[in-house]
DNA sequence: ACCCCATTTCGTCAGATGGCGAATTATAAA
DNA sequence: TTTATAATTCGCCATCTGACGAAATGGGGT
């Protein structure tokens, strides 16, 4: 139960489900997600710790970056599960179609350039 | 995404989450949830009004008492899908057995006897 | 060794949430 | 019409949550 309500309440607040939904196509590091969803740093990594928690993402560190992707074939079912109806439920909302599109340009910045941009505001 | 979240944040609390696993053997009016969950009246029916809120339950009115089940074939898949979810993930708990053997309890008890002795308390 | 910088952790604040009891509503019974 | 009562709504409080900036952490680069 408490790892349902991990999951759950991961995936209560928009935010963390807007993430979820952006590592569809490939990991991010988290300063591509500060910039799509327009947070803090620390926000957003205080986001990311929580879906880690929950198990529905899982981490890669290569050097100063910390690289986020889906949870894949290792995760439990009700963590797949809850991917699964996630994506079924909000994947093409617009929302969701909305930030496919800002990702696109976020991955034509180079990661160097577009954390640099980051520090000046 | 509205209505999705207000299905996980419904689900992001574990009384809710017993109310719609209680409900798989069928309808309970509130006084019954009350007796379950060892919670005051006013705050179970706030849980239920926003589990009906989320579409995940339904009510049916019949003169004072309130019987709520869980929501059914006319049901979104996104409200389908989330409760096979939650039955398939936390159906078979510990806390779930617990619950449902206390409701057995419960169902065995005259409805207007079980609310009378709540209003001693 | 020193600095740089992506990320995380910490401290703090405003707002949301979950709990209760009291008051209100609505329906059945007397 | 009055009373009783299941349920809901309201007002309040304690706690949790999400936001930020500042400070700490830790891995390159010089």
């Amino acid at each position: 139960m408490n790892a349902f309500l991990a999951i759950t309440k991961a995936l209560s607040d928009e935010g963390r489900v807007r993430i979820l939904l952006a590592l569809r196509d490939g990991e991010l590091c988290v300063c591509q997600v500060v910039e799509l969803l327009a947070l803090a740093p620390s926000t957003v990594s205080k986001h990311v710790a929580i879906l880690k928690q929950a198990g529905l993402v899982t981490l890669r560190k290569d050097g100063r970056w910390a690289y986020y992707s889906l949870a894949r074939e290792g995760a439990p079912p009700m963590v797949r599960r809850a991917l699964e109806w996630v994506v079924e439920s909000v994947g093409t909302s617009d929302r969701a179609r909305e930030d496919r599109q800002r990702l696109r340009e976020i991955l034509d910045i180079d990661k160097e350039v577009l954390c640099s941009v980051l520090r000046k505001n």
